[in-house]
DNA sequence: CCTTTCAGTGAACATCCGTACACTGAAACT
DNA sequence: AGTTTCAGTGTACGGATGTTCACTGAAAGG
């Protein structure tokens, strides 16, 4: 069981691996184009190069791999949001520096977000339920760093869960605008992070001044 | 042409109207289950009582089906804008009252506001697109109503556009959490409309200090 | 009264679907 | 060396899919 792999190219798990991985990547980009309930096992596993039934060697349903899909897409949102904090605690850069951070991941993980905007209300039941759950978390680690800002450290936790669900809800707007965005003409773009930025700004002027009026 | 209709009960125009909403009815009530892309002409038909073929008869495609599923949805958003704004103008009020105005329409159209959320983000290409459009145009609508407010008359249009997105995210957010919400538990529904009364508190609170930080 | 229009019919089609089943062959284990 | 495991194969099936075409019969128009 425990032994070492005596082949010198690829060990057996490897090669499942792989091949899961080649599902995973594939399932990524035909659910962008019709969505998670339209998907065909058929022509999944053509795109991946396997027979349909193999399919079957790694997921045990259509669901099952929606949700390997959820659980992979927020990883990468989970590096993200470490990203983002790891960046300058000033309250005036960090506006822009996550709406940049988040184009950034955007572009560079463009099925993971795309998959995420799309099935967060269109999905099968169970994989929707599995992201909102996730963005759940989301939310609560947001609100934990929110309240480290200067003005938010008396907040309770129920306000700072419902600010961080509109920054949440905004961010994933802003996303699927991104995504939308004709990428032959950047200034799109730019004009969508400029509302993204203004739109935070809002929302953190308004936490400053709260209960204030 | 012009005459009068001679048979009692129905005219041809009227039948085929008749069919033509329970096409939409019935293609409303399967979308909220698998989405537009996943739907299928057969199951369609047969739930309408027609023969597949018939369908052709009233669109030409699934596409146009989508899209008339949009004007249908979006008019009864225009109702509940109009109803928004016959309400009273003090600025204490006005966001309660909104948010009671939209639950409660969430409610009574039920079907009209999964499909809007479903389809904006997940559906296919065409009827995304006019989903955007739609709420591009409410954006403005709403934009127009917030330049009537006290404190935003000084607003440059543009802002008041970012000001609108952002508050119609959140509604369609808060609709969608609505929808979803368990029939049987009423103070989760409670628990939604507090978040959605803070959240518009939150911006609205934001706009008054706008640009004097 | 005769003709036209046309919403809905019903059979037929080629194609795709998911899945059951017995199988192969190489890697992994004893 | 012999045995077991198991990712992937290949066939075959019953059923659902979208679309075609010629049709029916009643309402509408002349």
């Amino acid at each position: 069981m425990r032994r070492v792999e005596s082949t010198a190219a690829e060990t057996r798990q490897q090669r499942k691996e792989r091949t899961r991985q080649a599902i995973l990547d594939a399932a990524l980009e035909l659910v962008a184009e019709e969505g998670l309930a339209a998907l065909s096992l058929r022509q999944l596993t053509k795109a991946v190069g396997i027979v349909p039934t193999a399919f079957y060697r790694h997921f045990s349903s259509v669901d099952e791999l929606g949700l390997a899909l959820v659980d992979r897409s927020f990883a990468s949102l989970r590096d993200m949001i470490r990203e983002t904090r790891r960046g300058n605690p000033e309250l005036s850069g960090v506006i822009r520096s996550s709406v940049a951070i988040l184009v950034q991941h955007v572009h560079s993980d463009r099925t993971y977000y795309r998959f995420i905007a799309r099935e967060r209300f269109g999905g099968v039941p169970v994989v929707r339920r599995a992201i909102r759950h996730e963005l759940e978390l989301f939310e609560r680690e947001l609100a934990t760093d929110l309240a480290r800002l200067p003005h938010l450290d008396t907040w309770t936790a129920e306000d700072l869960r419902v600010m961080a669900n509109l920054i949440v809800n905004a961010m994933v707007a802003t996303a699927e605008d991104i995504l939308d965005a004709p990428p032959e003409r950047p200034e799109v773009e730019r004009e969508i992070v400029r509302t993204a930025e203004k739109q935070l700004r809002l929302i953190v002027v308004g936490a400053a001044n709260w209960r204030s009026t």
